[in-house]
RNA sequence: GGCCGAUUGGCUCAGUUGGUUAGAGCGCUUCAUUCACAUUGAAGAGGUCGGAGGUUCGAAUCCUCCAUCGGCCACCA
């Protein structure tokens, strides 16, 4: 053995080898229980990111099981990434000078489609460096078409049951992406606009948006407001820029006296607020800013105008016309903006596709209040209440072409809709909806579909899933649509607990981003101070749950570990007096004939000891426990102290129970350091792999 | 406006459902060492656990209030 511990040599040589082994499938204990992961699916077209290494725990969690006997599942897989893909693919067409409007939609798909192809199978290559033991002989793609048979085959039985509709309302429309956003993609930002009050008829009224006034269908107070008593139910005549005009003045409980004047325009086609007032009080809805954006015809002079010009034109013209009677400028609001390019997003009526939410959510909720799935750390299932009981229907329509086109035709003569599971309906009047689903409903139903979809029994046997093991960042826009769906297409929980790591920010704390430039490629990491460090370092000294900065002395100190783990292996390889072919550390009656001394006797006690607390520690999800008292243990009392007792009276007996205890250690410290352990235990005579070897109890 | 975190030695963080002298990594001080360790070992300095109350035999840990920072959510124009 070399003096010093060289990862780069040893970790590519291993995964191949435990891969050509078929170690990674759960064939490998046939009579094991189940144990399953599924593995949150990366964007098909991305690269390795932080939040990736992070999978560690899954790579832990799966290690640990199959080494108990389980029949251990880690299923791999990756998704189409709907809106994220396209966005990246169309900020690649615009530096060539071309844009999605240059081609048709299926054009356009195929383009997408090889481009994203041309980089899968980056991110599979990248997860491999990280030692993750993941069975690739089950990995799926969102876009295989058995998976898009399942989607459509839920959307129609959910059409079916009127669970999804067809609907005209507001929807969240980033004029400039061109598509639609469900509730959750919206960034809410705050910000300080002018609030304009304006000289409204006999009222006054205040505004953030003047130029959506010639949309107006009414005029709205709070019916329990004294001062405009007398005006409900009446019609008044209004001085407006394209002259008088008349609006009926209505009453609504959600106007609040106490903003502005207590006077409120009405605005249906253009604030969710107002639709709604606009269905109770069945107010037309006049269309006043485009899908492009720009303000229609209705504007008069203004028609054409980009929001923001309009808005700056308006207030001009209506300061001259000396129908502004203030402006606030120090109105602080909430605005909806498209979390993708930052515009600010119109609410905008469209008709589209939409979940009922109502019915999946109350079930979702249920079976975590009933403690029949657990979150960990306990704390997100307070998030998770929260946004579930509050959620609305769930937009499930993109205007984009990258995705799983939604198997709906609508009949050119009646406009009537069906629902099919792919099939094209007979006769020619049939035009298929050109919306895609959004990407959270296919991903909402990965766990069974990826089982229905591998190989036949899998679903049988591997679900429900064991653990859902990712970031807590998509804990509503994932792991809440999964409960949704799998509940209700398989009226089963789709796994028994959920378990949320942080973030890994960069070394100052700050959030890692393009943007920003502080990005941190963990295969340099990797590359720098091997798999077993990086995946070490992530796991020790980090709360499960908690954020974390990226450390370089962690990983550092995690290295140093590995060569410490390397030259007590080189160390009791020296000292070996006889060759050890011995499978005895299975037996502790054996093990205890040969500690003869009695500090070896106390040192089998206290191994013994720390296995079952290390096993605790999994169990309970205390990654950062087990791999605390791991490093402790082996440096500060097997090397520090034990070895060096044991230097000064080797023999025959003490030898092997020093080598039988560091291959327990070893074992132990796999699921978290896989290539190390498995390397040295090769070499001190450990049988086949340690990656298949009994856990220690 | 609501919810959830965080606040522990110079830095980065643990603290396992309240219990003897509050831990680790890095950094720092002193000494030793090429005898498994591009090093490592031994010893040590350093914290009134954000603030103020309270519960308790006992609190970094539970309760209340406050402060600072961060995150998530919310159709008051």
């Amino acid at each position: 053995m070399d003096k010093v511990y060289n990862h780069k040599e040893i970790e590519e040589k291993i995964y191949k080898e435990w891969e050509e082994k078929r170690y990674f499938k759960p064939e490998i204990n046939p009579n094991g229980k189940p144990y399953t992961i599924i593995l949150p699916p990366p964007n098909a077209n991305g690269a390795l990111h932080f939040g990736h290494a992070m999978f560690t725990v899954e790579d832990i969690l799966i290690r640990y099981h199959r080494m108990k006997g389980d029949a251990a599942l880690w299923l791999p897989g990756t998704d189409h990434a709907g809106i994220e893909t396209q966005f990246v693919f169309e900020r690649k067409l615009k530096l060539e000078g071309k844009s999605r409007l240059d081609y048709d939609q299926e054009t356009f798909y195929k383009m997408i489609w090889g481009y994203v192809e041309e980089h899968r199978g980056g991110i599979q290559n990248q997860l491999r460096k990280l030692g993750f033991s993941l069975d690739w002989s089950r990995e799926k793609y969102t876009l295989d078409p058995a998976v898009i048979k399942l989607v459509y085959k839920t959307f129609k039985r959910m059409f079916d049951e009127g669970i999804a509709y067809r609907d005209y309302r507001l929807v969240n429309y980033c004029t400039r992406d061109g598509t639609s956003f469900s509730d959750l993609e919206v960034k809410q930002v705050e910000q300080k606009d002018p609030l304009y009050y304006l000289k409204y008829g006999p009222f006054v009224l205040a505004t953030v948006r003047p130029e959506t006034k010639f949309g107006d269908t009414a005029v709205a107070v709070n019916p329990n407001d004294k001062r405009y008593q007398k005006w409900i139910g009446r019609e008044i005549e209004v001085e407006g820029l394209l002259g008088k005009f008349k609006l009926k003045v209505i009453a609504d409980d959600v106007i609040d006296p106490n903003f502005g004047t207590g006077v409120a325009k009405v605005t249906p086609s253009i604030d969710m607020k107002d639709f709604e007032i606009g269905k109770r009080h069945n107010l037309p809805l006049k269309l006043i800013v485009g899908f492009d954006g720009k303000l229609t015809d209705i504007a008069g002079p203004y028609a054409g105008l980009y929001v923001k010009e309009a808005r700056k034109k308006v207030v001009q013209d209506l300061q001259k016309k000396g129908l502004i009677e203030k402006i606030d400028d120090n109105y602080i609001h909430t605005i909806a903006t498209c979390y993708k390019c930052g515009m600010t997003l119109e609410p905008l009526p469209k008709e589209q596709w939409f979940v009922k939410v109502k019915p999946l959510a109350q079930r979702a909720i249920e079976v975590v209040k009933k403690g029949e799935i657990k979150i960990t750390p306990r704390n997100f299932e307070n998030t998770y209440f929260q946004w579930l009981e509050n959620l609305r229907d769930w937009n499930i329509s993109r205007q984009i072409v990258w995705g799983i086109r939604i198997p709906a035709w609508r009949n050119k003569k009646t406009g009537e809709w069906v629902v099919t599971e792919g099939d094209i309906p007979s006769g020619n009047e049939w035009e298929q909806d050109t919306d895609t689903f959004d990407t959270w409903f296919s991903s909402g139903q990965w766990p069974y579909i990826t089982l229905l979809t591998t190989k036949p029994g899998d679903f049988e046997k591997f679900y429900p899933t064991s653990v859902m093991e990712t970031g807590y960042d998509i804990l509503k826009a994932w792991v809440s649509r999964m409960m949704m769906m799998g509940i209700y297409a398989t009226g089963k929980v789709p796994f028994r607990d959920i378990v949320l790591h942080g973030l890994v920010n960069d070394p100052y704390g700050k959030k890692m981003s393009k943007s920003k430039g502080n990005v941190v490629n963990p295969l340099e990491l990797v590359e720098q101070y091997g798999a077993d460090a990086v995946r070490f370092a992530l796991m020790y000294g980090n709360a499960t749950g908690n954020d974390q900065s990226l450390s370089y002395p962690k990983l550092d100190a995690a290295r140093k570990f590995t060569n410490k783990l390397w030259n007590i292996g080189r160390f009791i390889n020296m000292k070996r007096i006889y060759d050890l072919r011995f499978t005895i550390y299975d037996s502790r009656d054996e093990l205890l004939k040969h500690a003869i001394h009695e500090k070896d006797r106390e040192m089998v006690k206290r191994v013994e000891k720390l296995a079952k607390e290390i096993t605790k520690d999994i169990d309970n999800y205390n990654f950062n426990f087990a791999a605390e008292k791991l490093y402790d243990f082996i440096w500060h009392m097997f090397a520090d102290k034990y070895i060096e007792d044991v230097k000064t009276r080797i023999d025959e007996n003490s030898c092997l129970v020093l080598t039988t205890l560091y291959l327990i250690l070893l074992k132990l410290l796999h699921p978290f350091m896989p290539f190390v352990t498995e390397e040295i235990y090769k070499r001190l005579g450990g049988q086949e792999s340690i990656m298949i070897s009994k856990w220690p109890k």
